[in-house]
DNA sequence: CCAGCCTAAGTGTGATCACAGATCACGGCA
DNA sequence: TGCCGTGATCTGTGATCACACTTAGGCTGG
């Protein structure tokens, strides 16, 4: 994890003084929520890893209180877990559970894609196209760029989600790529060559066809190809626990 | 809210999926936690209705710490919202909300079901039948026990999700049934001899008749069926925000 | 009598201290 | 040499205090 300043400079003193309220409250509790959920997503922290409320607290320059109810919020969120040895660290995702997982996405965000083919409009069909763009770009160059592309990944993934008008149903596939995040991200950081391998650009360019065209089950069994395509490679690595 | 004292009740350890290991952390917070979260899920918290952390904290005999870890949770399940006035109330759904959550409620829950349909065992169908049966006899009783009957409606139900033998899943139903209970149940309330005029006997029975013969697609749809008969009891009741 | 200020109570948030339990390295005994 | 006890240290949890801010109610001045 690294060093990372939430309230460099004094700018969380006064918000805002055009006089627009800000409609979110943002406590330091909620920012080192959201710095350790990046983190999380971005795979930046191993599984098994193991995270103090003081070291947190320091690093981010807080007190130890922010920390304490991140961490809780993400221990809630099962995207941590405080064993009984009063010990805080990034679950280990045993094979089982990983399967589970997938399995559970598979549906969710299945139903998610297909509800975004039914009334996606024009202007989230270009942000996707933008983002399948994106990805494929990255993932085609000569030495792609593993964040970038992971980062495309991600924004056609929500993309077509946010299209689907369903803000509980993002906020529940948020969860669950927060609990797959760390071990998805650790192993394709491994092997970055073998990312185009999974058939992701294949899926992204059946998905994005499917959604043109109002196709519900197709966009459904294109996501539902994307997630099993990638969820068997990273059970090809062979580093889920057993 | 009601009295209660945290000392004398016991704590109760959630299922753990892996089933090794027993040992549970029974924090304070979570205790709290616990006891706020029954009491938004059996309806006995109304929307907007404002909390606060000292009471919170004084009614259950405990300090305002584990209150803030509890409410802290809830909040970050949607369950409770802290308005930018710091004030920290049960939110208050509206219809556009309530329809939304029907809608996700029967995609995730649909699903569920339709997995346990699959893979559902004697030993489950004999729990779900007897849940089954506890319900119809509340309902069909000439002074039905509304808690009572609420209460085997919901063992009901997430024992045919237990059954799907996804626990991620559950999980998310949870959060989905933290959010409606306030509403579902208060209005229930309002009305317990409506109850039954729902159609929830007869979609439980099919709902039970589809689990037995491992019909997957009759499970989901007189799940979806009972789900979709009680939000619409709900929304003739008027009380939802606009 | 009414409007407007203005104090006082109450709010969540953050910091600091206290404490029981677990961990781990070090040292002494067999 | 190997093993076990033991104390220093670190952990999360809980309690208490301080503070900025909101809100409601009483008071004053018109």
């Amino acid at each position: 994890m690294e060093r990372r300043d939430l309230h460099g400079g004094e700018a969380r003193e006064r918000p805002d003084p055009d006089g627009v309220a800000p409609l979110a409250r943002i406590t330091l509790g909620t920012q080192v929520y959201d710095a350790l959920r990046d983190l999380l997503i971005a795979g930046e922290l191993a599984p098994g890893e193991r995270l103090s409320l003081r070291t947190v607290a320091e690093r981010l320059g807080t007190s130890m209180m922010p920390a304490r109810e991140a961490v809780s919020r993400l221990v809630a969120d099962e995207a941590l877990e405080v064993l009984p040895n009063r010990a805080v660290r990034v679950p280990v995702i045993t094979l089982g559970k990983f399967r589970e997982l997938t399995r559970v996405r598979i549906a969710v965000e299945g139903f998610a894609a297909a509800e975004a083919a039914r009334i996606v409009g024009p202007r989230d069909l270009t942000a996707i196209r933008e983002h399948d763009e994106a990805f494929r770009h990255e993932v085609r160059a000569p030495e792609p760029d593993l964040e970038r592309a992971m980062r495309a990944n991600r924004d056609l993934h929500f993309a077509v989600y946010e299209a689907a008008g369903l803000p509980s149903l993002i906020a529940i596939i948020e969860g669950l790529w927060l609990r797959i995040g760390p071990v998805l991200n650790l192993d394709m950081r491994s092997s970055p060559r073998r990312l185009a391998e999974g058939g992701a650009e294949a899926h992204h360019a059946d998905l994005v066809a499917a959604l043109s065209v109002g196709d519900a089950e197709g966009a459904r069994t294109a996501l539902a190809a994307d997630i099993a395509g990638s969820a068997a490679f990273i059970e090809t690595t062979g580093r889920l626990a057993p």
